[in-house]
DNA sequence: TTCTAGATTGCAATACCGTTGCATGCCCTA
DNA sequence: TAGGGCATGCAACGGTATTGCAATCTAGAA
């Protein structure tokens, strides 16, 4: 993806497209699964973990990407499909392959409704499925 | 609960009833919500962080507890409901009060049915639910 | 009863991961 | 062109999980 089309990106979520940023983004980009910090780290050699990490923060308060929190022990980030706001109906099934260790964004799962006793007030919803992904099958 | 009980709980499971382990299951029996090691630890300050440790890794291997990962960053641990084979028909909802911070196992509440596409191949299912519990709505 | 092998416990040390403080560098604008 | 604010890089820290090893305990054999 061209340079242009990655700073109206970050433009769009108000984020100012520092060079830095445009790598994160464009290798974000390109993978099909969630990407620890550590991975992103160990891409880019160069790239400092700290500032690594703060991107990332900065991306998902900006509703860029979204983190997964998969059981590993290490926060996955991915980005937001496309007019993603983060609200409920955004939300959606991920899976972790206790195989290749990769996780996955299912957007195309919803995640099912379930009936919660009255006096609780749900707010939020983390659906993590674990298996064997479609690659390891 | 009487020290017999306990101990031929502990028995059933092929878990050697020790001291230690009779401490911690007699704590495990008086919460209504699920502890982390610092929680336990806390509660028994004489008792040693790692043996607390140890002693709930070999309750979950023996199937007597299992473990929730509420995304506070510490794991969780409760009992499982009598005659629990931790199998998926055992699976149940968790809720996290984002509020008292407490994190209760709904074992009433079963985890709904959801299509993941074909080649993906379901294990597990984590479903954590946060919000607002019932006592502090 | 005495001895011994194996399990359990306690203490120390380590591995990660996430997070913050602070100094420096860069860019935009008045 | 000087100033202010954001971004970056380095160092340090805090919390949790985990392992190594030696001391201790326990159950069973002799
Ligand atoms: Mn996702
Ligand atoms: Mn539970
Ligand atoms: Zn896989
Ligand atoms: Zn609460």
């Amino acid at each position: 993806m061209k340079i242009k089309e990655l700073e109206q990106l970050l433009s769009a979520r108000h984020i100012k497209p520092t060079a830095m940023r445009l790598l994160v983004l464009e290798y974000l980009q390109q993978q099909n699964a969630a990407v620890s910090l550590k991975e992103a780290e160990e891409a880019y050699e160069k790239a400092d973990r700290i500032t690594l990490y703060r991107t990332l923060k900065t991306f998902e308060e900006k509703g860029l990407i979204h983190h997964i929190d998969d059981g590993s022990g290490a926060t996955k980030y991915a980005l937001c499909e496309e007019g993603c706001q983060c609200a409920p109906e955004d939300l959606h099934v991920h899976f972790h392959c206790n195989s290749c260790q990769k996780t996955f964004c299912m957007p195309k799962v919803a995640i099912p409704a379930f009936q919660l006793p009255s006096r609780f007030n749900l707010q939020e919803i983390n659906l993590m499925a674990k298996g064997i992904c479609a690659d390891c099958f």
